[in-house]
RNA sequence: CGCGGGGUGGAGCAGUUGGUAGCUCGUUGGGCUCAUAACCCAAAGGUCGCAGGUUCGAGUCCUGCCCCCGCUACCA
């Protein structure tokens, strides 16, 4: 199944340098690529593991320009702390890349350039919209207007959030920029088409028949893509920043960020290549050179479809073998999100929790969406190190080390006759690191952990079982033996760590006083010659207090409740244009009560009610059923604009105004006056 | 009726071609004392999202529905 492959080329994805790197893309993408590349070199595989930074696109503009930097500042900021955080935590990358260098822009260019020649393009030139103010091409997202189908305001350019309609930009009444807020204008401009729909023969059979082991949510995904039909894609955008479209008519435009971003894999690895005197071509071109993408879901379709189908139009490359996407990590039961900064930051992660690198591998390795979204909790955080990684891992080292010390003055003792119980042990020893190599060449990297903490439990067990301490009064040359296989199975963890736990691996090995030893010596018993002297006993981990997570889990809740507030500030609409009192008393405000209430039919927003105003009973309707239940506002004390001209809304007239206010989070909230205010009163 | 992934004891996960529901952690009880009050043993704990259906028998197959997530706003 799995063909002899003379090398491997790992790539992970390129993080988006408009932000710090947290929790999630380590768990997600980062720990997995890596544990499998240590994994592979540990065998002494011929590996390139290639990342960098993706320093293109709409979204990094903005951000340069709302801080009013350039945007090669943004860029060089963030690609320096993820570059930190990276190798603080262990991330073996043979290069992180940025793709906003020289090699890169040249790269892609070329890429560009060739296709073009090859006439594997479509040129189309089509109305767009466009932002006369600031001088900008629309993407559908950046337009609002009034949905066509239901009338909702608030409609974005493909989506109406209301309906739910799908919609283009041209379908909405009163376009508007959301960058402005002006009415944009129609402009022409031309743009460069891949017709993914050519290659759907070819990526039916390479995917679906051909790479059926994908994972499911990969495998399923591909196929929903392909079975759905597959449409040109512009791979060219009407913007500044990013690489210029290399050929005639491109002046002004630049290349996709999906176009470019991908082949930032391929220039990284030219980079590389260069560095330390290999042939880049080797790792791309040739068919004996096993391609993997890591990624999250969001990426699925670019790795699996789009970026393939171009390498295949291309021609001279290979395309990927596999492509191990995760879902997502959430954190403590919410989404992790970087506009409302709920995340635990990598680079604050190192400054509070020094020297903990390895634990948080463990934990996101343990707990890794490999199958579904999986939450993150300090809680959990703090029992698998002090249950796991303390007590059955840590604990059984250091047993075998203060027992070694303890009766034979830190010297690897005599490997005894051999008794049931250690064949037992030594069975399953030499079994270990086939079940933990199956799991890793399938990408179950839990299942692969469980296996190496497998062993360590054995250890623990084992100890237990035939009790050194109690033997040590009758029979030395017994414990010897027991010992000596201890740290047999001590120095077998040291290997199986490894592509998990790099840092703890190397301070094992730097009790055990040994060499690092590659994969293929695990397994055995003779990792440690008799006699060899080993060092004092370190703990491989300590445990954490509730003390230290209380801190994180309360830091956690303070910082979501300040960026709620910044978030408040931000959103709170500034204040309309002052009015006069006049203006004011021309206002009739009046307390009501509502009697009756239902959903107006065909409408899912639009709620009907009858309000006692003391005097009469007005009809009022209200666009607020995705707020409110029906039986809940029944009864309910409601301010009234009871002088607002009459309105028909789907065939119904509303003979006023329900006032609600409206939080930072869009959620709608009653202003009811006390329950003794009289209907009809009025309120000034 | 968009499409895809997921919904299994308190938490995280396995469950192969349908045949008495398993694992790790936690909990409770016991044992041990070399070890970071760590370790070892045992027990309790599940209407397998809901409702139907096929079958001698369904977590596993079929139908319908519900919930979470992604595709779908600077988020892997």
């Amino acid at each position: 199944m799995i063909k002899n492959y003379k090398r491997h080329t790992i790539t992970s994805a390129l993080p988006y340098a408009n932000g710090p790197v947290h929790i999630g893309h380590l768990a997600g993408v980062y720990v997995p690529a890596d544990i499998y590349v240590r994994y592979l070199r540990s065998k002494g595989e011929d590996v390139a593991f290639i990342c960098g930074s993706d320093e293109h696109g709409v979204a990094i503009e903005l951000r340069a320009r709302k801080e009013g930097k350039t945007p090669q500042e943004v860029v060089d900021f963030y690609d320096q702390q993820i570059r930190e955080s990276f190798e603080s935590f262990g991330i073996s990358f043979d290069i992180y890349h940025r793709t906003s260098d020289q090699l890169h822009h040249e790269t892609a260019s070329e890429f560009f350039k060739k296709l073009h020649a090859d006439g594997k393009f479509l040129e189309e030139s089509s109305e767009q919209f466009f932002d006369e103010k600031e001088q900008q091409f629309l993407a559908d997202r950046y337009i609002k207007g009034t949905c066509p189908v239901c009338g909702f305001e608030e409609a974005y350019g493909d989506q109406c959030e209301n309906c739910g309609s799908t919609l283009s930009p041209d379908e909405l009444k009163n376009p508007k920029s959301m960058l402005s807020g002006e009415s944009p204008i129609k402009k022409e401009t031309k743009h460069w088409y891949f017709p993914l729909d050519q290659y759907e023969p070819w990526l039916k059979k390479w995917i679906l028949q051909d790479h059926k082991e994908w994972k499911a949510n990969v495998y399923g995904q591909c196929k929903s893509w392909i079975d759905n039909g597959l449409k040109p894609r512009p791979m060219t955008r009407d913007l500044s920043w990013g690489i210029p479209v290399p050929v005639d008519g491109g002046q002004g435009k630049v290349l996709y960020v999906w176009f470019d971003a991908p082949i930032g894999y391929i220039s990284a690895t030219k980079q590389w290549a260069k560095d330390v005197g290999k042939n880049w071509e080797d790792y791309w071109k040739s068919d004996d050179t096993r391609l993997l993408h890591f990624i999250g879901k969001d990426n699925i379709v670019f790795h699996c479809i789009i970026f393939p189908a171009l390498l295949q139009a291309e021609g001279s490359y290979i395309v990927p073998d596999n492509v191990p996407a995760n879902e997502f990590l959430n954190l403590e039961n919410n989404k992790i999100s970087t506009s409302r900064n709920w995340a635990v930051w990598l680079h604050e992660y190192l400054e509070e929790l020094p020297d903990k690198q390895d634990v948080l591998r463990y934990v996101l390795t343990a707990n890794a969406p490999e199958t579904k979204d999986n939450d993150f909790t300090w809680k959990d955080f703090q029992a698998r190190n002090n249950n796991e990684l303390v007590a059955i891992f840590g604990n059984f080292v250091n047993r075998s080390v203060v027992l070694t010390h303890k009766y034979f003055d830190g010297k690897v003792p005599n490997f005894g006759e051999v008794q049931p119980i250690d064949q037992r042990v030594l069975d399953a020893m030499a079994e270990i690191p086939g079940n933990i190599e199956k799991s890793l060449e399938q990408f179950k990297f839990r299942e692969a952990l469980a296996g190496m903490m497998e062993l360590a439990r054995l250890g623990n067990k084992y100890l237990a079982d035939t009790e050194p301490w109690k033997l040590i009064k009758t029979d030395q040359s017994r414990v010897a033996t027991i010992l000596n296989l201890s740290l047999q199975i001590s120095a077998n963890l040291a290997i199986l760590c490894e592509p998990f736990l790099p840092f703890t691996s190397e301070k094992l090995t730097g009790i055990l006083n040994t060499e690092k030893r590659g994969w293929k010596a695990a397994g055995s018993h003779h990792l440690l010659s008799e006699g060899h002297q080993i060092n004092e006993a370190v703990l491989l981990f300590d445990k954490i207090e509730d003390k230290t997570v209380e801190i994180q889990v309360n830091k956690l809740l303070e910082t979501k409740k300040m960026n709620e507030k910044d978030q408040e500030e931000l959103n709170l609409p500034s204040l309309k244009d002052e009015i006069n009192f006049d203006d004011f008393v021309k206002m009739d405000l009046r307390v009501g009560e509502i009697k009756t209430a239902e959903k107006v039919e065909k409408s899912n927003k639009l709620l009907k009610f009858s309000v006692d105003m003391g005097q009469e009973t007005r009809t009022i309707l209200s666009g607020i059923a995705k707020h409110f239940q029906v039986e809940e506002m029944i009864g309910k004390k409601v301010v009234v604009m009871a002088n607002l001209a009459p309105r028909k809304i789907m065939g119904v007239e509303s003979q006023g105004m329900l006032l609600f206010a409206e939080n930072s989070d869009g959620k709608l909230v009653a202003v009811s006056p006390d329950a003794d205010a009289e209907n009809g009163a009025t309120i000034a």
